[in-house]
Order: C-alpha cells, then sequence, then structure tokens
RNA sequence: GGGUCCGUACCCGAGUGGCCAAAGGGGACUGGCUGUAAACCAGUUGCGCAAGCUACGGAGGUUCGAAUCCUCCCGGGCCCA
C-alpha cells in the first residue's frame, strides 16, 4: 500500500469538501484497508455522467486497496432524498425501485472493480425494513429539529410555506444509519449529499464508532447548462448509452461547461486537463475540436478503444451530410390502413406525441420523408410511398418504415 | 380542535359568471443563422381533417351559460389552541 501522504494528495484530488481530512490522514497511515461507502438510491434506470463522478472517485480508491461498499438505497428510494429538492419526491413503487437496483449495479460494473474483496454490496432495506417504533425513536432523539432544519433545503421550503413530509426529515437520520451499519469509514457523495454525511458522522459517534470522513465531489451541470445532471430533467448523459448517443449529447453542452466536463467526465489527470484547456484559451484548440475531443474521450471509456472514433465518424455523417444515421429503430405499420395522413403515421411510429402535433411539425417544416421535406399537413400517403422510407422529425428522431401486408 | 387563505396547462402565474383551450413569463419544440455551442430572428406548444370534444384538485349543485357562485370531499399554507 503506498504511503498515507501519496495516497491522500491522489485521493482528496477533485473532491469540495474532505471533513476532516487529518482523520483521513490517520486512518490510512494505519495500513489497513477503508471501508469507503457510496450510496445509490434506485430513483431511476440511468446512472450518468453526473453520478460518475463520485464513482470514480471511489474507484480511486479502490485502486489504492481500499473496499468499496456500494448501498443500494432500496428502502431509502422510497423515503426519497429531499437534498435538492424544492417539493416531495413522488413515491415509487417496491417493483420500480429493484428494477432500478438491478440495472444500477451492472451499470456500475463500467466504473467500480468487481474484483471478490474489493466490493460489497448491500441494500439498505435489509436493516432499515425491520426497524421497529423503539428503533425509530432511539435514532431520531440523537439528533434535534433545529439540526435538521439548518439544512438548506429544508429552511427553504419551510420559509417558502411548501410541504415538507416529516419522512423527509428522517431521510438523513436512515443514510447516517447506513453508515453505522456497515462500518463506514468514509462515505463519499456530490456536494448536495454533504447534509446527510455529516450525520453519519454524528450517529457513528453516538454508536461509539470512529466516525467516518466525509467527501465530496462536484456536481455537474446538465446538458442545458444551467441545472444539476439529472435523470428527471433529461439533461444527462447515460453511461450505458450507445456510443453515438453519448456523442451527440456531449456536442451540444454550452461552451462555458467545456472546461468542467474536462475535469469532471474525462477521467483524465489534472495535468493534462489544464493543458487542454491552456490550448483551448489561447485559441490553439478551437472550441469544436476541444468539444470533439472531449465526447470522443467519454465514448471511449465507456465502450473502449475505438469507439470514441466510430461515434464522430457517425456523428459526421448524420450531421454534416445530413444522412440518417446507421441504426434506425423499424417501425412495422399494418398496410390495411393506408393511405393514410402522414401526420397519423408519425404518430404511430412514435415520432410525435399526437397527430395534431405531427400536422404542426410537417408545417413548420420539421419532417422529411428519405431527406425529401414534406410540407403538406394534410399529405396523404399510400403504403409504396412509405415503405422502407426513413423518416424524420427535427434533427435527432428518425423511423424507418416497414408495411406488413 | 377553532379561524383564515389557497389548489389554473410541463413549471411559475393572470383570470373571479359569457369576449377563456384560458393573459404574461420560463421551459420545451420546429424553422433560419451556426460549430447539433452561445446569442439572435420567426413560429409552435390539449385532442380532433372538421363539426366538435375534453380540460382550471375531486364529486355534485345553481344558471340559458361556470375556471369563476354554492355544498361536500381531497390536498396544502398561515394564525390561534
Amino acid at each position: 500500500m503506498l504511503s498515507a501522504d501519496v495516497q491522500l494528495r491522489v485521493l482528496t484530488a477533485g473532491t469540495v469538501d474532505c471533513i476532516a481530512e487529518a482523520d483521513l490522514r490517520t486512518k490510512l497511515e494505519r495500513g489497513r484497508p477503508l471501508r469507503v461507502k457510496l450510496g445509490i438510491d434506485p430513483t431511476a434506470s440511468d446512472i450518468h455522467l453526473g453520478f460518475a463522478v463520485v464513482l470514480h472517485k471511489l474507484r480511486q480508491f479502490q485502486d489504492l486497496g481500499h473496499v468499496a461498499v456500494l448501498i443500494i438505497g432500496d428502502f431509502t428510494a422510497r423515503v426519497g432524498d429531499p437534498s435538492g429538492r424544492s417539493a416531495t419526491r413522488p413515491p415509487l413503487s417496491a417493483e420500480q425501485v429493484d428494477a432500478h437496483a438491478l440495472t444500477y449495479v451492472d451499470q456500475v460494473r463500467a466504473i467500480l472493480d468487481f474484483t471478490p474483496g474489493r466490493i460489497e454490496v448491500a441494500r439498505n432495506g435489509d436493516w432499515l425494513a425491520s426497524m421497529d417504533m423503539a428503533d425509530v425513536l432511539r435514532l431520531t432523539a440523537r439528533t434535534t429539529v433545529a439540526r435538521i432544519m439548518e439544512r438548506d433545503d429544508f429552511s427553504k421550503r419551510f420559509r417558502g410555506g411548501e410541504a415538507i413530509a416529516l419522512s423527509e426529515l428522517l431521510y438523513p437520520l436512515l443514510q447516517g444509519a447506513d453508515s453505522v451499519e456497515v462500518r463506514a469509514d468514509v462515505e463519499l457523495g456530490g456536494t448536495d449529499q454533504l447534509f446527510n454525511c455529516l450525520m453519519g458522522r454524528q450517529l457513528q459517534s453516538a454508536a461509539g464508532q470512529e466516525p467516518q470522513v466525509v467527501c465530496t465531489t462536484p456536481l455537474l451541470e446538465g446538458l442545458d447548462g444551467v441545472a444539476k445532471m439529472s435523470k428527471s430533467l433529461g439533461n444527462y448523459v447515460g453511461i450505458a448509452e450507445p456510443g453515438p448517443e453519448q456523442f451527440g449529447k456531449l456536442m451540444s453542452i454550452p461552451d462555458v461547461l467545456m472546461p468542467k466536463y474536462f475535469q469532471l467526465t474525462t477521467g483524465w489527470l489534472p495535468d493534462r486537463v489544464e493543458a487542454t484547456l491552456a490550448d483551448l484559451a489561447s485559441g490553439a484548440l478551437a472550441p469544436v475540436e476541444a468539444k470533439r475531443l472531449l465526447a470522443r474521450t467519454v465514448v471511449e471509456l465507456y465502450h473502449g478503444e475505438g469507439a470514441g472514433e466510430a461515434a464522430e465518424a457517425e456523428f459526421d455523417r448524420v450531421f454534416k451530410e445530413h444522412a440518417a444515421p446507421a441504426e434506425v429503430p423499424e417501425h412495422v405499420v399494418d398496410g390495411a390502413g393506408f393511405p393514410m395522413r402522414l401526420a397519423r403515421l408519425l404518430a404511430d411510429c412514435g415520432l410525435v406525441p399526437s397527430n395534431k402535433e405531427g400536422r404542426r411539425k410537417i408545417a413548420q417544416g420539421g419532417v422529411r420523408i428519405d431527406g425529401e421535406r414534406a410540407t403538406d399537413p394534410n399529405l396523404e400517403v399510400a403504403a409504396s410511398d412509405v415503405d422502407g422510407r426513413t423518416l424524420q422529425v427535427g434533427k435527432r428522431s428518425w423511423a424507418r418504415v416497414v408495411v406488413r401486408a
């Protein structure tokens, strides 16, 4: 195992908070593998680049010989993490949570080391679900209303006269209870998790354990450049998405976000990031080229050698030469329905949410059949007009029509 | 438990008996320009080819006519206890 100093330098790089760094040093100096906890609530089906930031940090710990303790928050997902929220989250069903949990573990394999002994995966329902009222009361007695209300999310919502479910107030305690349960030495999380993680320290102390060190990583803004990347806002790049998809999405990020994306999503060492950003700033590297480089790098990271260039080639094909992508989803239509309105067909193919919307898109010049723009919203098409052809709506939606006799 | 205010489309928010499928803003989408960036310009943003239908928390009611008035219910805020 490397010296505590060296480890400390690597581990704290790119973190926002590390509470307390001295404690981390002490723990590292013992030379024993640390138990590094990271909780994920399976509230969505995709893991995205924003969450990958903290996963990469966890991987660094693993690479230095420490143990990743991944907590799937199957129980906490149903309470709803109030972090960064301005409203209560909608509850998820147990089935949804289970389904998400499975895909999470699958996706996380792309980043974490699953060598036995290097990782533990646990579900917090295993201990939280069986708590009885006495346990809950004991837990809640360990903190105070004032402490909970210090939290920005809560105090804002409270002052704004918005609803806060009592169960939401308990969320930080549950997350803290996880730390006690798994005897975490370190807990990682995004900066929005700071409060929750600190609760773990408090509860561990109360339980007679040495408090965990809390390391937070920066939050990544989503494609819109404003809000935090999240599934619910749809401004994310999933780590399991196809390369060309990732590439296209990354090309659409605002320029101002490029430095941050280089820092947080490429997995590059700080020196290389700095050098690239310097080139960008000096004009030696054009913004487009920098963005292409970024997109290629990220795609390679998740899809392997060569995938970046393949994605880029596909991107050029579609957006420079305006050709249809290599893979267009097929849509089978019953031939009996013909002749039919083009607008209807677009809706059937799922390219537009309604017939009406299809008419609008046509009128606005946003619809093409094999690259040929359609302009008449009342256009009727025969089966032979569309069979085997590619429909396009806007810049990013395609479907190949297959008429079934 | 008492009092009081509120619930409008993806979000915020105007509307308080007909002129309301509902102002305005944000977002989103389409087109133009471009580097699928930003900025900017134009347009669209319930469903239906249309007649029309469905929609202003839910259910009833008053009225020729309701998002607007009444009753009950559900959800939320605040004050008092």
